[in-house]
DNA sequence: ACTTAAATGATACGTTGTATCATTTTTGGT
DNA sequence: ACCAAAAATGATACAACGTATCATTTAAGT
């Protein structure tokens, strides 16, 4: 029923909140709600899970369609990124050798979804040295 | 209502089958056809545009319950990777930030999906030699 | 205060994925 | 070849996520 805010999800919000006046936009309160969900959240978040995060945290129901909206808004002022990498399938493309890899990386298209796959040896290392602390990781870059 | 097997499709077939037999796994005809479908084509696809390409290739629907089955065989074999990131929002990490920056990257974790957001430049541009010939990519990385 | 636009609520629906049980096909032993 | 057991597939119902559309509320400017 409360907001636990860090001292630096405070920060945040202080300054989307006149970021947004600057651009004339408006931060309202469940928008700001909403992205309090975000930055308080160690882990990405699904609508849905934002909804029950309005439940849980600040005791009322947000509609799935209005926190779409509002991420939607969030989005298009470069306050939240979205992962929207679709579940879907593709061949090995190693099935032809007989050999061990390295873990298998991929190219996507973002509009046609036409998929490259690779092994990146020097940049899953580079990666893995960001996540030290951490132990089961994905990564993943968008808006290439 | 044919398919069209390229040869290398056809080489990665009888490599499956070899592989399958070696295991002691069935690759069974319609198990084979998905493959199939995944390694003719160009993009990644859904389990539901999997029962598309049976119709529309094949002449038979395929029900989407058995598509799923097969493609979780194919994937126990590893002749098949599932592109399974979530659509998920995180809040932006640079809002407290005031220049620009490179492209976002993020680090998944594949169990409680904690968002780690960073940028890697080096990565990147690594990244962009393998897509020389594409224009709009995103890069995935999974199983990490 | 009134009018207009922006923001949010509510409902219905489409797509994707899962759970469960029924049916068919294959396998192995006799 | 036959039969029982297991594997594979089919069919149905359902859950989760996302979108489209229209109604209602809230805010802004005059």
């Amino acid at each position: 029923m409360e907001e636990h805010k860090t001292q630096t999800t405070l920060s945040a919000l202080k300054q989307a909140e006149s970021l947004c006046n600057t651009r004339g936009t408006r931060l309202t309160e469940k928008r700001r709600q909403v992205l309090t969900g975000l930055l308080d959240s160690k882990k990405a978040l699904s609508a849905y899970e934002l909804t029950d995060y309005c439940r849980d945290h600040l005791g009322y129901q947000l509609p799935a369609m209005s926190v779409y909206r509002i991420l939607e808004f969030l989005e298009g002022e470069s306050l939240v990124h979205r992962l929207d990498l679709a579940k879907k399938y593709v061949a090995c493309s190693h099935i032809l050798c007989d050999h061990e890899h390295d873990l298998p990386q991929f190219l996507i298209c973002k509009e046609c979804y036409r998929v490259q796959e690779i092994s990146i040896k020097k940049n899953l290392m580079q990666s893995l040295n960001w996540s030290v602390e951490e132990a089961d990781f994905k990564l993943a870059s968008q808006q290439l």
